[in-house]
DNA sequence: AGGACGGCGTTTTTT
DNA sequence: ACGCCGTCCT
């Protein structure tokens, strides 16, 4: 199609488009070259990026299916494709519209021999593949006391997330990880993932990038056929999924990245905040659009979140603003305690609620998932109805996994991890011994599992017991495999799950969750009954399945800031503001400028989910891992513009009095150094009496709130007696009479 | 094969 | 403080 017939199609000024601002309708308009949409906090994202979506096809300037639509959560899919059929109904059919790696996986799953895989091939879970790294490192003799599988996974995976091939891992980046053999575990786990025909979540796009660099034939036709690429989240993105981007849009050039620099907190899982900075260097000629009309948030809680972003270097820029009516400052509280803070909250919450707001138009947002704990005590004693978002998924469930893993067999039979998984749930009495000789014949003549344990079944190795039990599970998973070619896999799964004896086991069991996990496999059934396949069902429980959350119903919403990006609430409470808690200490220990930068950028996130009102508390006591600690309010209270807070924090809670000086709210001491006081243990009590007798909170550091310090005799149940040396939040440096100098936890110790 | 006990870790989490 | 995991013992 011309492109004169193109414009002649479309209407001079589309509806669509009138329903915009400026800053949006040039984002929208923008459709040729590379374009960096700069959303800021409650911008208008969404509606930008299904309207640009719904001008492309309007416009004639694609078909649906030469469109390529990415994001990172399955709900922001979702809701993309939800707000586009609803703006343009059936022409949205065909696009490729997914999560990153639901999309590459359908690009896998078309070329999987071009990796050594089949198509068929299984997508691992996380539970899965740390079970394969187990045995792996197992296998090597490594350490797992000091190379928990946990961090090898951990190393592979941030490896995957960089674009890393085992073969380019360099020698110095493993460097001693793993008593250097890091790189060898890697190619181990790889090699295993091949012969089980599996993927990792990782491996997805990496495989992806494989394919496309050594089959330049597959990558020209996908650069072909997506002549118009859109990103949500960019700032989210890692190495891999960048170079996945940037080979894509190689030939037409047309890649809309949106996102939000300052919204960036998944460094931790591989996500570069470089791709979003360094975008017009990696796409030349690119345009920025900054979206920066906030239709959500008040101007006082704006202007406090911005000034808080402000003191990050290294950020693109933005000024938001409103058209919105002043509002609420923002309110800061200081507390005793936890137990306070949540009582505070209810009682805050509860006259809220009497001012007809709605509760589950409010939200506490924690830094780590423990916080919630003192809220739900609080709320279960108030009668308050809450909700916990986040926590385990559907299909991270044992009792799912379980009812997949016979799935998994039957369709693949070479799936080795959902053989080893059910070969003895229920208990058909194969114990180690048996799979150790099934595992030994498996290694020695390179078989899958279950296909040595049908040879050993044939020989007489085993005793008669382990013999029968295994070839009658190998006939069960026979029968069944038989079935699956006529019986509907609804039918199959409910056979499966009866007569494996597995419904029969949560049947049987007394235990008080067992009930609901009968519930779960119906459920498992149920959801089955929506594919035309088993396939399908598969990649869509490991690629897709949303967690059931309970959605709905007029409740509180907890939860932790980062399970809360995304999401807005009238009300908006952030507890904890302390320091050590938030910014949390090992970000800080750990990552240091840049980790304190992401936890700002956390802080930032956490109060622009607020539309009209966000409350902002500290305790001065905090019971951490069951010790008590006093701690200093966050430096991020202390960056707060004064004029846009309201401080309601308890006379002598705060350092100093606050907002006397400076731009921030609490005063950084004389000499501009800011030093927060490392976390001191101690006993309420004892804190009510330090804070009445107040000084320098350098003193307090000496000495430990035990009242142990440098000089002091002590004994230590396992090292025996010793004297300490230097006291530090909580722990001590002691030097002991028989086992050496140590540092210990002052829990520990005892005066001697 | 199942329970008891000890040791350890304890930020954030998607797909 | 507490829970989870792995091991060891019965």
């Amino acid at each position: 199609m011309s492109e004169a017939e193109s414009k002649a199609l479309s209407p001079v000024t589309p509806p669509y488009l009138a329903q915009l601002n400026e800053a949006q309708r040039r984002a929208v308009d923008a459709v040729e070259g590379p374009v960096l949409v700069l959303a800021g906090a409650g911008t208008g994202k969404t509606r930008v990026l299904t309207t640009r979506l719904a001008h492309i096809l309007a416009s004639r300037k694609a078909w649906p299916s030469q469109i390529l639509a990415v994001t990172f959560t399955n709900k922001a899919a979702f809701e993309m494709r939800e707000r586009l059929e609803r703006m343009i109904g059936q022409a949205a059919e065909g696009l490729w519209l997914g999560t990153f790696h639901s999309v590459a996986a359908r690009i896998l799953r078309r070329h999987a021999e071009a990796v050594g895989l089949k198509p068929n091939f299984t997508i691992l879970d996380a539970d899965d593949q740390l079970r394969l790294v187990k045995q792996i490192a197992a296998a090597e003799g490594v350490d797992d006391k000091r190379w928990p599988a946990r961090a090898i996974l951990a190393v592979i995976e941030r490896w995957k997330d960089r674009g890393l091939t085992p073969d380019k891992v360099s020698g110095a980046e493993a460097g001693e990880l793993a008593e250097g053999r890091m790189e060898k575990l890697y190619r181990l786990y790889q090699e295993r993932l091949q012969t089980v025909n599996a993927a990792d979540f990782g491996d997805l796009l990496l495989h992806n990038l494989t394919i496309f660099q050594s089959r330049p034939e597959i990558l020209t036709d996908y650069q072909e056929r997506f002549r118009y690429i859109l990103v949500d989240e960019y700032q989210d993105t890692n190495v891999a999924q960048y170079l996945w981007l940037r080979l894509l849009a190689q030939k037409h050039k047309n890649l809309c990245c949106v996102g939000d620099d300052d919204q960036s907190i998944y460094s931790w899982r591989g996500a570069e905040i470089g791709n979003i900075l360094r975008f017009e260097k990696d796409f030349p000629g690119a345009r920025i659009v900054r979206l920066e009309q906030n239709y959500r948030s008040t101007p006082h809680i704006l202007a406090a979140a911005s000034a808080l972003i402000a003191r990050n270097e290294g950020r693109l820029g933005k000024t938001l603003w409103t058209e919105a009516n002043e509002g609420e400052r923002v309110l800061l509280r200081g507390v005793w305690d936890g137990e306070e803070e949540a009582r505070w909250v209810g009682e805050e919450i509860e006259a809220q609620q009497r001012k007809g707001e709605s509760l589950s138009q409010m939200a506490i947002l924690v830094r780590a998932g423990f916080q919630t704990r003192e809220f739900e005590e609080r709320f279960i004693k108030l009668g308050l109805p809450y909700r916990v978002i986040g926590g385990p998924r559907f299909y991270e469930r044992q009792e799912i996994r379980d009812a997949l893993a016979y799935l998994r067999i039957i369709h693949q039979p070479g799936d080795d991890l959902a053989f080893e998984r059910i070969i003895n749930t229920p208990r058909r009495g194969i114990g180690t011994q048996s799979l150790q000789s099934i595992h030994q014949l498996a290694r020695a003549e390179r078989l899958p599992l279950a296909e040595a344990a049908h040879k050993l079944v044939e020989t007489d190795e085993l005793k008669p017991a382990a013999r029968k039990a295994i070839g009658g599970f190998l006939a069960d998973i026979a029968r069944w495999r038989g079935q699956s070619q006529t019986a509907s896999h609804v039918d199959l799964a409910q056979t499966v799950l009866d007569e494996s004896g597995y419904t029969a086991m949560w049947q049987a069991d007394k235990s008080a969750d067992a009930p609901g996990r009968l519930e779960n496999l119906k459920e498992l059934v149920a959801a089955l009954a929506e594919f035309e396949t088993l396939e399908g069902f598969l990649d869509h429980v490991s690629l897709v399945m949303e967690n059931t959350a309970q959605t709905g119903g007029e409740m509180a919403n907890l939860m932790t800031l980062h399970g809360a990006k995304g999401l807005e609430f009238d009300i908006v409470f952030l507890p904890g503001w302390e320091e050590g808690l938030f910014p949390n200490q090992r970000s800080l220990d750990e990552h240091g400028q840049k980790g304190l930068e992401e936890e700002r950028r956390l802080a930032y996130v956490g109060l622009t989910r607020a539309r009209r009102r966000a409350y902002i508390s500290f305790a001065v006591n905090r019971r951490i891992h069951g010790q008590w600690q006093t701690t200093m309010p966050s430096r991020f209270i202390a960056e707060l513009p004064e004029a846009h807070v309201e401080s309601r924090a308890e006379p002598g809670l705060f350092p100093r009095a606050p907002g006397v000086k400076g731009s921030g709210l609490g005063e950084e001491p004389d000499d501009g150094n800011w030093r927060p006081t490392p976390l001191l243990r101690r006993r309420p009590e004892a804190a009510r009496l330090a804070l009445a007798e107040r000084g320098s909170p350098a003193h307090a550091v000496a000495r430990s709130p035990g009242g142990l310090g440098p000089g002091d005799r002590i004994f230590h149940r396992k090292f025996g007696y010793g004297v300490v040396r230097a006291a530090e939040g909580g722990k001590l440096s002691i030097a002991f009479d028989k086992a050496g100098d140590k540092m210990v936890m002052e829990s520990f110790v005892e005066k001697a």
